[in-house]
Formats: C-alpha cells, sequence, structure tokens
DNA sequence: CCAGGTACGAGACGTTCCGTCTCGGTTCGG
DNA sequence: CCGAACCGAGACGGAACGTCTCGTACCTGG
C-alpha cells in the first residue's frame, strides 16, 4: 500500500508531460538552449549534464526537469529552434532542392553544401550527440528522425519525383529509396568516420547512382 | 613540482596499456565478457556499469579497469571475441562473398543474410551500443571501424574487383566507394530507425545500385 | 486591480556510479 | 621456491542523478 499525497492527488507523470504552457518563462527556455548547444560544442555531449546546462544558464534543475525529460531531448529542441532561426534569418520560407532541369547537377550541389555545413564545428557537435542517442534509444531515435532527419530527406523525394516526370529517372523508382543512393553513404562516411568526406566524393556518389555500376 | 614516488618511477600510463599479459587470469577475462554482453542485452548499453559487470562476472572492480579503458572498451572485445567464437564454431576460414558469377545475386544474398542477422537480439545490442559511442568518441570511433567495420567492408571490394575482372561492373569505377550504394543506405536505416529494413529492399538496392536510377 | 496560483531560482537530500586506492590471498614465472 | 604481480573485495571522495522543498516573483483570471 503505497502511502497517498493528502489532498489533491497528483495525476500520472504519463499524462502531465508539460504543465502550464502559457506561464513559461521563455527567457530561461532560451538561456537553456543556449547554455546547452554551448556546453555540448565545448566539453562534448557525455560531459555536458543537466547541473552543467542549470548553472550555465541561471537556471534551477527543476525548471528543466519540468520541461524535459532527458538532455537528449534538451538538445533536440535546442537544435531543432537554431535551425528555425537560421531559416528565419535567411529566406524565411522552407528549404527546397534547387530545380534547374539538371538533376544531377542540382543533387550535386546540394550535396556539396551538405559536406560544407557537416563540417561546421557549430552543427557537427550536437548532431553527432543525437544521432548516437538516437541509436540506442530507439523512443528517441523516432522523434529524431521524425522532427530532424526525415523533412530533409523528403526534399529530396520531391525532387527525384520531378525528375521522373521530365522523364530524368526510371518511373519505376521509389524515390525514398532512391535517395539513400547518395544521402546515406555521405551520413554512414560522417558519422562513423569510416573514409574522409569531400565534394569529389559526392559528386562521384552522383554519378554512380544515377548511371549505376554495371556498363550500359 | 609534483611529488615522484619515492623508489621506482611509475611509466607514464600512456605507455602502459597492459600489464603483464602472460600472467592474466583468462577465466576472469571470459567471465568479463559474458557480464557484458548480458547486462548489454537485459538492461541496455546505458544502465550497463563497470561496477554491475564486475559484480555479475565475480570479478573486482581493479581487474576491469586493470585490462580496459572504458566499458565501450569492454565490449568492443567482448564482441570481437563473440564473432570468434562464432566464427570457430563455424566454418574455420575466414568469411567471403560468394562469387556464382552473377554478382546480383551473390550481392542479394549477402545482404539478406545481412538483413537477418541485423535481426538477432544477441547482436543488436551490442553493436548499436558501439556505433553510437563510435559516433561521439572519434577515438573510440576509429578503433570500432578498423577492427569491425572494414574487415567486414574489404570482402565487398573483393567481390566486386573480380566482377570488374569479369566485365560485370565498369572498369572506372572506385569500389570502395561502390560498395556504400547499398551498404550504407542498409546501415542507416537499421542504425538510425528511418524505415523497416526486408529483403525485399535490399534487393532493391542492388538493382537501383547496378543499374542506377536515370533511363538506359 | 487585486488575489491566488504556479512557475521560478536555489539548493539540500539520498542514491548510484565513477575511478583510485588498499587490503590479504593466490598464482605464476624465473 | 620466493617474490612480484594479478586477483577479489570493498572503502573512499567526488560527481551527477532525479526528487523535494523552500521563499520569491510573476502572470492570469476574476
Amino acid at each position: 500500500m503505497a502511502a497517498q499525497k493528502s489532498a489533491h492527488a497528483q495525476p500520472p507523470a504519463s499524462e502531465r508531460p508539460h504543465p502550464d504552457t502559457s506561464r513559461r518563462n521563455q527567457r530561461s527556455r532560451r538561456a537553456i538552449y543556449d547554455a546547452a548547444l554551448a556546453l555540448v560544442a565545448e566539453v562534448g555531449y557525455p560531459k555536458t549534464t543537466i547541473e552543467g546546462i542549470a548553472a550555465r544558464a541561471g537556471v534551477g534543475k527543476q525548471t528543466i526537469y519540468r520541461w524535459w525529460s532527458s538532455k537528449a531531448d534538451v538538445l533536440l529542441e535546442a537544435f531543432l529552434d537554431l535551425g528555425a532561426q537560421a531559416a528565419q534569418a535567411a529566406g524565411q520560407e522552407t528549404y527546397a532542392i534547387p530545380d534547374t532541369g539538371d538533376l544531377a547537377a542540382d543533387l550535386k550541389a546540394v550535396l556539396r553544401a551538405t559536406v560544407d555545413e557537416l563540417r561546421d564545428p557549430t552543427f557537427e557537435a550536437p548532431s553527432r550527440a543525437l544521432a548516437a542517442e538516437g541509436i540506442v534509444d530507439e523512443q528517441f531515435g523516432r522523434e529524431f528522425v521524425a522532427t530532424l532527419l526525415e523533412p530533409s530527406l523528403q526534399l529530396y523525394v520531391d525532387r527525384l519525383r520531378a525528375a521522373q516526370d521530365a522523364g530524368q529517372v526510371r518511373a519505376e523508382v521509389d524515390p525514398r529509396i532512391a535517395l539513400e543512393l547518395f544521402v546515406s553513404p555521405l551520413a554512414q562516411r560522417w558519422l562513423q568516420h569510416t573514409a574522409p568526406i569531400s565534394h569529389a566524393y559526392t559528386d562521384t556518389l552522383v554519378d554512380y547512382a544515377l548511371h549505376g555500376l554495371a556498363p550500359r
């Protein structure tokens, strides 16, 4: 028999992930994002602690535990916010892959830009940490994929569909699989350090994927 | 001015990773492997602790710290040992990708077997943990890739070279890049849970990679 | 425009695990 | 056969966990 709180029973934590959102201190929220991103970049993900984030943000620990369930959760939101800010500062609208009519050239351009971005230390530390967390924790992994990864991949699906309409890609090809021929190799090389990445490398990937390995 | 030990100076820890190997207790070593693999499978990698491994193996903590530098290190060796045992129990010799003369069929067969293996819970938990650790810790990542991943990938390089000799793959293709067209997508789907994996999926990957996305 | 509720900063608390150290004992190599 | 080194066991201080309890400040509803 568990002891009960005297007056008003606490609702189960599973149904109370967030308290009253309207009363939330936005100033603290931003300070926590900044602290989390800064710490991950400075000392690395494993040495980044909730206590450290709270101290750096000038915030009580409870304020973090009230709104998030883990440090991975904090970092994911902080990173999404960072992306939203960057998008707002730039072109406002959501990104899309350019369509000049030349599929190979468009893909190469986007992948070259991706290579450059993957080398940006600001993005590197948090993305690695989030990806690693998602590999071990399936629950978190699905959230990571749904909110961060899949929206980006959808852009490739759209571009490949347009290429199919233009007759540059075979009609029976599944775009969701096709995009993996050049996206996944880059992702694996970067994530797992299996080999260096470069513009020449991604260019080669596009050529191989479009024209195949077998003689024509 | 640091205080010096009185008589015989301690060699720097960087040059003394292992004490006297010949006096090592092999019984304890195996018990630690077993405990590490069991705990990772049962409670997950984050909740697996050095203390827990030591207790389960009936071993002092110092025995672990004496021979390994981290729990990731323990698990990597345990997993390598598991693979070595499995290889010895089976065909003794090192693996190779079959060469029936039909490249597409050979690749599809190997990838189907890989899909099945990735679903084996015995292998899943440790591999995920090791991959995740390697993503965040570059030092460990390089060791993981060198000892576990790259040897497997080399088998694909060899098979693709044979296919080039047989005229089934264009001569100017770099096999180390080519293999990523079908291996990396499978790896990413499995690691990141971006989409389900199946035999049909890997078959499709091989077809796309060999014949390309563009109309022929 | 005021009153009450609720999030807030701060930090104490017990717990777990870290990595180091210190015991006897045991066992292996020279 | 003896001594050096590994061994199991566990004590130790430190760090971080996640929960909790203060008193304060702010914001929203009445």
